[in-house]
DNA sequence: CCTTCATACATGCAATTGCATCTACATTGA
DNA sequence: TCAATGTAGATGCAATTGCATGTATGAAGG
């Protein structure tokens, strides 16, 4: 726990200096980067950034106000809706990830030498 | 980041659950627990929980709200305070540990084989 | 069909967080 | 002694989160 609140406050503080929204948005842009298309369905953005619903609901209404992404109509369930990004979205992501990587870097894998990178990521890949 | 927020989401859905305050009352009644005479001065407990200032001083109004401690006057020093422990924020912190302890055990223990949570700690430990 | 229940997403409202700033007291150095 | 600066903690206000519930649509069973 202290471990995570450390390493996120360090990245968000590096976003701020940056003036970069926060790192959920990124997490959000990059799932719908990734995606076939460059959509998705908000449930399926959901499970892998583990935002709860409501949560996610409002991020893709401040994203969308921003202009990063867009909602459109689901035909195959009326219920449903396509989360895209816009190629300002896309850009936007490429801008943070400029400030991400070297975040990641100095915070995370400059503290660790050798394979314990590796080594970390598998242990906490066994706790989800 | 997603490992933390799963074990974090399953720790306070446990809380939820067994009708308990949410982990951050945990930490601060165990820092003040563990404390010579029960009594910390706020920026001892900001440094030890990681908490934000602004973020410390209003939980230990909800916590004071709760008796479970009180804030009485730093002789020493009059722009400071003492949070200190009353036996009913002691006997919560008893009682959240119950659930606490399973929980862990649940959700970090039960998942890491042999000296696994060792080797976890050693390199979270790291980022520090 | 139509009732009942489930799913996808949105939203009103209360609680919490973040930011900026404030008050009160302490320290330093002319 | 006193102005300037620093530190401890509190707080007004805006943004975000959590909770409960709402709306709309789909699926299933009689």
């Amino acid at each position: 726990m202290h471990a995570q609140r450390r390493v996120l406050q360090a990245i968000e503080t590096d976003f701020k200096k940056a003036g970069l929204p926060p790192l959920g948005w990124y997490d959000v842009l990059w799932e719908l980067v990734q995606a076939e298309g460059g959509r998705l369905r908000p449930f399926e953005i959901e499970a892998s950034t583990l935002l709860a619903q409501y949560n996610l609901s409002r991020l893709i209404d401040r994203l969308e106000g921003q202009g990063l992404v867009r909602r459109e109509a689901f035909d195959d369930d009326g219920r449903g809706r396509w989360v895209v990004v816009t190629s300002e979205g896309s850009a936007m992501r490429a801008r943070m990830w400029q400030v991400y990587s070297r975040s990641i870097d100095a915070h995370v894998g400059a503290k660790l030498a050798g394979d314990e990178a590796q080594e970390l990521a598998r242990l906490l890949g066994k706790l989800r």
